[in-house]
This record gives structure tokens, C-alpha cells and sequence, in this order.
RNA sequence: GGGGGUGUAGCUCAGCCUGGUAGAGCACCGCCCUUUUAAGGCGAUGGUCGAAGGUUCGAAUCCUUCCACCCUCACCA
């Protein structure tokens, strides 16, 4: 670092400004490498902005690689072409250097396509050195791959490892086709809920606690966004949708995250086939725009994401896996079945605990290909409305894929009077010590009073969504800046 | 929280089992080289071996504790 930092004084010593206001550019290398032959017929002159990602010299001409948002490109320099005075500045340039470079294009003995620079500028000095790497024909050599360093300091990661590129640039991709199918295809509008709530709810799960000043007020940062947009649903907008951090105080693992993006979508006068029909739509969709095709490996299971998806019922899927019924049971009946599977059960669940445990031990591990999995006990939704067909089921349906949980979703309940005596009952959980289960927001309930339509809900986790479509098999690989512990130096001895 | 693994130069890693005072490649610095590409050649610099204790004449190496990361289990949609 102090040997750049000479550098950079040796530099504004020649007048030259390092971190100067603009420059000129023309092309990116993408479009340079797509349009390189009639580029190159035509002699046009090629204004290109970088970052020097390589450096070969060979006395008084120099190869290196100017990688920018597109790709990277070779350029050749050459003294007696740029003059006396730029090539005293071009040696004083790192790797790491933003610099812009103007010539016309040609191809190398070894047939490189090469841009010959006839002029060149500095427009940002790289102070602190790059980790070293090595690249050829694919294969690289030295990869910067420590994963703790590549989450802390993800600049460094996104110049250095193209493949971290591609999974950040695919991610938001799979963002912007999902905002386009929803408002383009499906006719949703994009809302805004707070993440600052005095009550938290729609999901079970421990949340954060915050304060604010002036209203000398416990806040909550949100655990899902579905109260509030169901009361969007109530107000006559029909058909709403946010894509948006929600917040969960629990530990975190290769497919949790504290902060984790969610997708929530509710439409009017649907039920949750609706939203099947809707996973279908989308699912292949952006499995052929980001991946290419719906066949994909992850988790190191072939898994092909063409519609339609299996559809089988919970109770189906008990029976036939573990033989146990989970409607209507005796609850220590059912625990002493669970155990007799070799599953650990504490004394105090209750039967939808129970049926979620075997769920979730002895089903979903099992569930490779799409998977919707429906019609849950009514113990384990509180805010989904109750089957048309079967008492003690809820309309309801997960998806499956690779094992794990892809989307939620329930025909909502929109009966008001059930709905307190439900959350009541989540109140009493509660209160009896489950710090999981939701308290009773009044302002939700009271917004069912006034009417809410026949509705139809969804949330789909989007990291795992692009843990699936990009191969990733970490959820901190779709995450820019995860969570992680501090850093911190060790304590002195006392 | 339990179990396993990892931590050595800016980067990637060897050395640890079997203790003797630190090594390679790349990067960086200097010199040579006007179509190279993991450029090449010559030379130089660079490390409190994650931290702190302990055992020992002597610790990167053995022991203990701590820190961070990864995997796994538990917890958790």
C-alpha cells in the first residue's frame, strides 16, 4: 500500500489528477467482443472505462486486461504509439487501477482479440492491492476464495470472482422478471408496508425488538408483511405485492439468514389454487430466463421445474411415508407413534407441533422434484381459512423442492369472529411461554370486520429462490452483506 | 448449545503426526525484454505461524482456554 501510495504522489507530480470528474466512453467490452469485426473493419475509434484486472510487460509494450461491468477485453499498450509522456504514467499503474483507454481494434499472433490504445487516462488509483489470482482459459489459479472474506468485503469478491458476479447480477434478474410477471402478466400492484411495527405478526417466528424516541415507543422490526397487506386487500386494492426484507431473531444457517428477502402476494376472489397456478406460471418462466431451461442441479439432486407440479395432500403424504394419521388424533397417541420413529419430542407440543416435527424429520427431506404439499392441520395456520371439504384442515399448501421449503401459501381466512378466537389462542400460547406465537393485533381484525374479500395469499423466500435458480447451496451466497458475527480483535490477557 | 474441520507472507497453500527457531507459487519492489497471455529471465523485500497461557533447554508443531469461519446436529418455516 505505501508503495502505491508513492505512486500516487509521483503521479500528481506529472500534473495528473488520479481521482479526475469524467472521462469519455463509448462501448462497454461486451459490446466490443458482440460487434468486434465490423469494429474492427470499419477502424472505429473505441473509447473504453475499466478496471486493470492484468498487467504483462515487456519493456516498452505491455499487455494487460481492463475488465469492466460486462466482461473483460485485452488492450495493448505501446510506448512509441500513447508517447513518452503517457507511457511514464502507465508505469506508474497497479492492477486495481480505473483507468479509460481510446484506440482502434486488432487481433494478437495468438489471436486474442486486442484493442491497440492510442490514448489512456487514470480515473481512480487503486490504493490498497487486489488479492492476486490467475486466469486462463477458465482455469484459475490463487481464486481469492476464503468465504468469510468474500461475505466481509464483497468489493474485493465481485472484482476478483466472476462467478460472485454472476450470481448478484442473476439475482437481480430473478427480481425484475418476478416484478414484470406480477405486474405485467398477473395485474398486481407493487405496495409499501411499514417495517417498523408496534405489533408484530403473520408468521411465527421471534422478533426484533427496536425503540423509537420521540413516541417513547417498543417497535418491532417485521416478521412478515401479511396483516398489512390483507388489509390493503380490505381497502379494494386487489391484487397486491411487496418484495421486501422481513426480520427474524433466530439462528442462522446455510438456509436462514436474520435479515432474508420475501416475497408476498394476495389476490381477491382467488383461493389458493390461484396461487399454485401462479408457481407454475413463474417458476418455469424464470428458470428459462435466468438458467436457461427448466432442468437444474442443486443440492446435488437433478431437479426440472416444469409445470404442472405434483399436488399431494398432507395426510396423504403421512400415511404413505410413515403410516400415521394426523387428522383428529389424540395427542399423546400421536406423540407416542412419533417416538416409536425414533423422533425426540419435548413434552410440551401440542398435535400441530408433533405433526410439523414429523413433517419435517421424516417428509421433506424426501421431497425432490416440485412438490406441493396441502391441506395442513388447522393447528399449524392460524390465519388460514378452514377446508371446504375435511374439518380440522386448513386450505392451505407449501412447496417443496430440493427437500426444503420454497412458498407458503392459504386460501385467508376472512372470517373475523374466527379469526380473534384463533389469534386468541396464539395469544395464550403465548402467554404460556411460546414466544413464537403471534399477539392479537386489533387493527388487523378490525379491518376483517369491515369485510375483506375471498383471498388468496403467497410468500416465496427469494434467496432460496436464487439459491435454487443460480446452483448456490448457501443462502450468504445470495447475500450481498450477510449477517455475521463481529470481527473483533482478541481480548487481552488479563 | 453439542460434534467435526480450518486459521502459517497481500493471495493460494506446504510444514504439524515424529518439537530444533519458517517455506513454495503468485502479488509487491528493482533490473532486462516493442504481439504477450498462469508471459519470461535475473535479483531483493516481506511472517508476533488467529490470540493468550502452559509443558519443554527449545513450540507453527504437544496441552489448555479464548476468537473467527466452514460443515453437521439441535433450535428454527
Amino acid at each position: 500500500m505505501q508503495a502505491r501510495l508513492d505512486k500516487l504522489n509521483k503521479i500528481k507530480e506529472l500534473n495528473i489528477d488520479p481521482f479526475p470528474h469524467s472521462c469519455e466512453r463509448t462501448h462497454n467490452t461486451g459490446e466490443v467482443l458482440t460487434d468486434f469485426d465490423s469494429l474492427k473493419e470499419n477502424e472505429i475509434t473505441i473509447n473504453l472505462t475499466g478496471r486493470l484486472v492484468s498487467l504483462r510487460l515487456m519493456g516498452k509494450a505491455a499487455f494487460a486486461h481492463l475488465q469492466d461491468e460486462d466482461s473483460k477485453l485485452q488492450i495493448y499498450i505501446k510506448r512509441d504509439i500513447i508517447g513518452q509522456e503517457t507511457w511514464q504514467l502507465f508505469k506508474l499503474l497497479d492492477i486495481g487501477d480505473i483507468i479509460g483507454v481510446s484506440g482502434k481494434l486488432f487481433i494478437t499472433r495468438t489471436e486474442e482479440r486486442t484493442l491497440e490504445v492510442s490514448a489512456l487516462s487514470l480515473l481512480s488509483k487503486n490504493l490498497r492491492p487486489l488479492p492476486s489470482t490467475k486466469e486462463k482459459d477458465g482455469q484459475r489459479w490463487h481464486e481469492w476464495s476464503d468465504k468469510d472474506e468474500k461475505y466481509r468485503n464483497r468489493s474485493v469478491d465481485l472484482i476478483v470472482n466472476p462467478d460472485s458476479r454472476e450470481v448478484f447480477w442473476k439475482r437481480s434478474l430473478i427480481i425484475s422478471e418476478i416484478r414484470r410477471f406480477l405486474d405485467e402478466q398477473m395485474g398486481f400492484i407493487e405496495v409499501e408496508t411499514p417495517v417498523l411495527q408496534p405489533l408484530y405478526g403473520g408468521a411465527t417466528a421471534r422478533p426484533f425488538v427496536t425503540h423509537h424516541q420521540a413516541l417513547d415507543r417498543q417497535l418491532y422490526l417485521r416478521i412478515a408483511d401479511e396483516l398489512y397487506l390483507k388489509r390493503l386487500i380490505t381497502g379494494g386494492f386487489n391484487r397486491v405485492y411487496e418484495i421486501a426484507k422481513d426480520f427474524r431473531n433466530e439462528g442462522l444457517d446455510r438456509f436462514h439468514s436474520p435479515e432474508f428477502t420475501m416475497l408476498e402476494c394476495y389476490a381477491a376472489y382467488e383461493d389458493y389454487k390461484f396461487c399454485m397456478k401462479l408457481l407454475e406460471d413463474l417458476l418455469p418462466q424464470l428458470a428459462v430466463s435466468i438458467h436457461g431451461s427448466t432442468s437444474l442441479k442443486w443440492a446435488g439432486h437433478d431437479i426440472n421445474l416444469s409445470a404442472p407440479y405434483k399436488r399431494v395432500t398432507m395426510v396423504e403424504l403421512a400415511r404413505e411415508k410413515t403410516e400415521i394419521e394426523i387428522v383428529n388424533r389424540d395427542r399423546d397417541e400421536l406423540a407416542g407413534e412419533l417416538k416409536q420413529l425414533g423422533i425426540a419430542i419435548e413434552p410440551e407440543w401440542g398435535t400441530g407441533k408433533l405433526i410439523d416435527e414429523l413433517f419435517s424429520e421424516k417428509i421433506e427431506p424426501e421431497l425432490i422434484q416440485p412438490t406441493f404439499v396441502i391441506d395442513y392441520p388447522v393447528e399449524l395456520s392460524p390465519l388460514a381459512k378452514k377446508h371446504r371439504k375435511t374439518d380440522g384442515l386448513v386450505e392451505r399448501f407449501e412447496l417443496f423442492i430440493g427437500g426444503h421449503e420454497f412458498a407458503n401459501s392459504f386460501t385467508e381466512l376472512n372470517d373475523p369472529i374466527e379469526q380473534r378466537l384463533r389469534l386468541e389462542e396464539q395469544a395464550r400460547l403465548r402467554a404460556a411461554g411460546d414466544e413464537e406465537a403471534s399477539p392479537v393485533d386489533e387493527a388487523f381484525l378490525q379491518s376483517l370486520e369491515i369485510g375483506m374479500p375471498p383471498t388468496t395469499g403467497l410468500g416465496v423466500g427469494v434467496d432460496r429462490l436464487v439459491m435454487l435458480l443460480t446452483g448456490c447451496d448457501s443462502i450468504r451466497d445470495v447475500i450481498l452483506f450477510p449477517t455475521l458475527r463481529d470481527k473483533h480483535q482478541d481480548k487481552p490477557p488479563q
